[in-house]
DNA sequence: GAGCGGAGTGTACGGACGTACGCTTCGGGG
DNA sequence: CCCCGAAGCGTACGTCCGTACACTCCGCTC
């Protein structure tokens, strides 16, 4: 034991592999053969470093929604003020649902995973929950849940639309989900 | 030609058991085997019925999006003023993200085809398209635009959520976000 | 009533897949 | 210097897949 030639990049690399594969070609797409060849290791690695499919997706997807939110964290983190907070939600609307399509995808992926099968719901469980505590940071409880919805409507139809629509437009919806009740 | 033997149902049955298939296994577990057994057709009806794999996946989106939208104008339509349009809305936000999952299911696989392929992206777009003028009917544009993307967001959030929010946070979002500009 | 042509089907081929498993390689202990 | 066991790899097996295509069946025309 401890012999000391393994490669603990390796995994990661296989990691970020299967990612980028699932960009280009969906989950459906994925095969230890295709992951292999992308990320430079023989097959046989495949299945040394994973039990099956299951854990490489459900270890990537875990990388992926733990960036996603990182991010998020941070915007509304540097955020000190409710109005600072609401341009950062613009931002990360505008940031999701941008040129880049990448997220978007994988974000897709997720859900449809999520949607049948209740280890990668669990993950989506996670994501929400942490991006509800870091809009708690600015919002009251109800108003998070409401204006975390409201998020993901707003970037997955913008990403949809043949013409995204404008800042002001997403920035409007912020401001009135987030009104102070009368 | 005009034969007469042939069955105009088949198709159709075909593709109700692609899209029993896709809520079941995902598009990623269609196959043309399988599907022929649960239509109770013969594998050899497929190549004959359906040009290839996509003609029958994008038939069925078709076919299911079309189902969607009339539910969400025959709701909207029977609204005669903005406060029943209000609950027409959250109606369907609930019906959507209710105990039934297929609706849920199959919205999720097809944004993630349309994430990828044009194809589908236009489906996804004539979707929302309809939706929005549905909406239209009680506000305007703008307000139409945001609200369309609150609904999605409240419900693909609502159905993975661990305990689905209160009918009360849904209403009070879609009042907030159809709130009279000051 | 013969036979033609279109509707529909059974089957077989080539390829990609996941995974098991025996093999090689190599650092460290004796 | 030798050898042992862990780390890692190449390959082959069985399965399932999409699709092409030769075939059967049958209503219609003459």
């Amino acid at each position: 034991m401890a012999t000391g030639h393994t490669d603990p990049e390796r995994r990661d690399r296989i990691i970020d592999a299967v990612l980028d594969l699932i960009v280009d070609e969906g989950v459906a797409g994925v095969s230890h053969r295709k992951v292999a060849a992308r990320a430079g290791v023989p097959l046989g690695s495949m299945t040394y470093h994973f039990s099956g499919m299951d854990e490489l997706l459900h270890e990537a997807f875990t990388r992926f929604s733990g960036t996603i939110v990182a991010v998020f964290e941070e915007r509304l983190g540097a955020a000190t003020t409710p109005d600072e907070a609401r341009e950062a939600v613009a931002d990360l609307v505008h940031h999701l649902s941008g040129g880049n399509q990448r997220e978007l995808i994988l974000t897709h992926e997720l859900y449809t995973l999520a949607a049948r099968r209740p280890a990668y719901r669990e993950l989506t469980r996670t994501w929400m929950g942490r991006s509800r505590r870091a809009l708690e940071w600015h919002f009251d409880p109800a108003t998070a849940r409401q204006l975390d919805a409201l998020i993901e409507g707003l970037s997955i139809h913008r990403a949809l639309e043949t013409e995204p629509h404008e800042r002001a437009l997403t920035v409007e919806a912020i401001a009135r989900i987030t009104a102070p009740r009368p």
